[in-house]
DNA sequence: ATTTTACAAATTTTT
DNA sequence: TTTGTAAAAT
């Protein structure tokens, strides 16, 4: 056990004034590096060591599960693990999940709710838009749910909805006049399936707060001491909430930066900050402004770049770190290109400085540019994790099996239902689903109250398909009588089994279909996983319902598979959101792209576009690479891109670009490698335009950049520099002077060991070292 | 009722 | 390129 008086020796003077800051209203302002979750973790150390504060007392809200998981261990090293796991730790999400696994009922939602997911969501918007007759030309899914989500985020329920003039008239002008009959639907519709959206699980708590002043005095209550990160990414019902929770003891602390809040698109509300102030008297205010974790260089591109936006609090991030490297700008023909980049790069220092791949990241704007990069690290059999993206559990077969562990915990889940009432194939199709439906609606009991009660219904069913209705209620029910009596894997490979999905699956041989077998086996595995780690804590829940429940809220981000230590990684940057890489790579710095075509028009959104460049650069300690491509594959379709407006707006001493029309990066190997797979046509796309893009005028490429491209060439002739020879001095733009000692391979491939007077012997791969001679 | 085929539409970012 | 939906065929 650490002792705290060491902890706190290694704390600078900011740090630790919001450390021991334990009373009252606090707001951290932390730049980017700057310890924040050092100064959470020891905060809440300090409070249960020093003051004494039952851990069960202390509400931690961090912005993965991952994160509140870490936490949780450091802070177990200090205090004790027995005493650490009382924490009341996790995301918004997860936490008000459990307070209303225990809770809902006063809301009239079983303990056992179901959480539906995006997809889950769109499915129930469609079938209310079907339903009522509207035109889905005009009543756009993703619209609708971006609406109804920022109606919950704002605590808008459809009754108040149809007292707010405003927004009808609102969507009166988006011609979407009956989108107020859609949200009172939906709701309805999740309600009666027992079932909550991610949006629901802030606004239902927020209710059962504001109308349930027992519930809400019990949590006041419990939590004496609140702590709250990435304050700046809070929406209005969030900030209410805690707002609420600490209104009892006054002890809250929050911790952000303006500077990367990211998600307004979501409703994240940056005037939380702002209003921080006037909410709670005697506001403490500490600013982190140190940065520990990256170099001069990256600290200062960053200050310089997010100096552009107008909206933010003043805060002057500085390091003492070494100066380290500019930041590379490369600029390259295409995405395959720029995937063959970075991995050359990766590869490159790998071999040659033994960094490990978990040493790296790739950053993107949107999860398409992905496989760029994924098929050039797989060529060159370089592990790599992806994040986000189509994570494991949104994969068909996987939600399929879901399904019917979902109807087995809770049978009223209709999305579940109709997802496999009908799979594998049993005979029910659309008229009698549709008719369903109709007595679903004019009962407004659940669709499954409905198959119940088939018999008795005047439903126009014929027999034939009734039967079939039944027998499938009566495999569920089957499942549902296991629930208590048998541990999750045992529940879950007999469902997997009887319900004829594993057959179905073993019948396709395709490897698409072998994949998708296997997976299964994994979701299976993780279940079993699951039930033995519950068995082993004495009050935890082995069944399948505990497993559910567990499941719903982990993202990709909390995962931790030993399996994945040493790769690279590749996210979007919004999931980047405090981690950190020595090296990173953020790539497609191209306009339409990052700035994102959406933003371009508001100031606003512009700015937190730039914000979110800050954001990527902020990730790295050591090394940062930006790369933007000339044409790149969008739509299925080569379209001409132009460098992002943020690369010129870096300060220009912060960068070593080395831009020009002729690529070193597609070599030989490339042409080949890209003629072998399905993109034949860039290639020869590339080739017939190449002359013309240089002769365009319409390229818009920023000023500096285009300055120093005429240096581009000069840059070509290091690489070229493979006719050394041993005993010759040398000068390398990172190790500085030094002397080959001796020569290997040949070709593309030769390799020079070379003394350097400042960092030892190095073996570097010519054809990468830009080695200079000293004649 | 289910499978096949053809054609259009689509891309921000996430809990 | 992929994904989803609608019409057509079995």
């Amino acid at each position: 056990m650490d002792s705290m008086q060491d902890i706190l020796a290694q704390l600078n003077p900011a740090q630790r004034e919001a450390v021991e800051a334990t009373e009252g209203a606090i707001m951290v302002i932390a730049g980017a590096g700057s310890g924040k979750t050092r100064v959470l973790t020891y905060r809440i150390a300090y409070l249960i060591h020093q003051k004494g504060v039952d851990p069960f007392n202390i509400l931690s809200l961090t912005f993965t599960n991952k994160a509140a998981r870490e936490m949780k261990e450091r802070i177990g090293k200090i205090v004790g693990h027995s005493e650490a796991k009382n924490l009341w730790m996790g995301t918004f999400h997860s936490v008000f999940a459990r307070i209303l696994r225990i809770e809902g009922d006063k809301l009239g939602y079983p303990s056992n709710f179901t959480i539906y997911d995006s997809e889950d969501q769109a499915k129930v918007v469609n079938n209310v838009i079907k339903e009522l007759n509207l035109d889905k030309e005009i009543y756009k899914t993703r619209n609708v749910q971006r609406r109804i989500s920022s109606f919950k985020n704002g605590l808008i329920t459809p009754k108040e909805y149809f007292n707010l003039p405003e927004l009808q008239e609102q969507d009166n002008a988006a011609r979407m006049p009956l989108l107020g009959e859609i949200f009172k639907a939906y709701n309805e519709r999740c309600f009666r399936s027992g079932a909550m959206d991610f949006d629901d699980i802030l606004l239902n708590t927020y209710m059962l707060l504001r109308y349930h002043p027992e519930t809400l005095a019990k949590y006041q209550d419990r939590f004496r001491y609140i702590m709250v990160d990435e304050y700046q990414d809070t929406n209005h019902a969030q900030y209410l909430i805690v707002k609420a929770l600490a209104n009892r003891h006054g002890n809250i602390c929050v911790v952000g930066d303006d500077a990367q809040s990211i998600y307004a698109f979501r409703g994240a509300n940056i005037k939380n900050i702002l209003n921080y102030q006037r909410d709670y008297e005697e506001v403490q205010v500490y600013k982190l402004e140190q940065n520990y974790r990256s170099t001069k260089n990256i600290v200062g591109a960053a200050n310089s770049l997010i100096k552009k936006n107008r909206d933010q609090l003043h805060k002057e991030v500085w390091t003492q770190n070494d100066t380290g490297e500019q930041i590379y700008l490369h600029k390259l023909v295409s995405d395959n290109d720029e995937g063959n980049f970075v991995a050359r790069i990766i590869w490159e220092k790998h071999m040659d400085r033994h960094l490990p791949f978990r040493d790296f990241a790739i950053l993107y704007r949107t999860n398409a540019q992905s496989r760029a990069m994924e098929d050039a690290l797989r060529r060159k059999n370089i592990p790599y994790r992806i994040y986000g993206g189509l994570s494991f559990y949104q994969r068909k077969e996987v939600k399929d099996v879901l399904a019917y562990f979902r109807l087995t915990v809770n049978p009223n889940d209709e999305e579940a239902l109709r997802r496999v009432i009908n799979y594998p194939a049993r005979g029910i199709g659309n008229t009698t689903m549709e008719r369903l439906t109709v007595a679903a609606n004019e009962l407004g009991v659940s669709m499954w109250e409905i198959c119940k009660r088939l018999p008795e219904l005047p439903v126009n069913i014929n027999r034939p398909t009734q039967a079939k209705v039944s027998d499938f209620i009566t495999k569920i029910e089957s499942y549902r009588t296991m629930l208590d009596k048998h541990d999750a894997f045992d529940l879950a490979s007999h469902i997997a089994k009887t319900s004829g999905l594993i057959r179905t699956l073993n019948e396709d041989k395709t490897p698409e279909g072998v994949n998708r077998y296997e997976n299964i086996q994994e979701l299976l595995n993780s279940v079993k996983e699951y039930a033995e780690n519950q068995s082993e804590i004495e009050d935890g829940k082995p069944g399948l319902g505990g497993f559910m429940e567990d499941i719903a809220l982990i993202t990709d981000a909390d995962k931790d598979d030993p399996n994945d230590r040493d790769k690279v990684s590749l996210m979007t940057i919004h999931l980047a959101k405090g981690l950190e890489f020595p090296v990173v790579f953020v790539v497609g710095m191209e306009e339409n792209l990052f700035p994102s075509m959406m933003t371009v028009n508001s100031r606003a959104d512009l700015e937190e576009e730039r914000r979110l460049f800050y954001v990527a650069l902020t990730r790295a300690e050591k090394e940062a690479y930006l790369t933007y491509t000339q044409m790149r594959y969008r739509w299925g379709k080569l379209v001409d891109n132009e460098p992002s407006r943020f690369l010129e707006e870096i300060d220009e001493q912060y960068l070593n670009i080395n831009v020009s029309d002729f690529s070193p990066f597609t070599g030989p190997e490339d042409v080949l490698a890209a003629s072998n797979g399905y993109r034949k046509a860039p290639q020869a796309a590339f080739t017939r335009r190449k002359p013309q893009t240089s002769q365009r005028p319409v390229n818009r490429a920023p000023k500096n950049l285009k300055r120093v491209e005429q240096n581009a060439q000069h840059e070509g002739n290091f690489e070229a520099l493979t006719d050394v020879s041993i005993g010759e001095r040398v000068k390398h733009p990172r190790f500085g002077f030094g002397k080959i000692t001796d020569l290997e391979g040949n070709g593309p491939n030769k390799k020079a060991v070379i003394a350097f007077e400042n960092v030892g012997e190095k073996k570097l791969l010519l054809k990468f070292a830009k080695l200079e001679k000293l004649s």
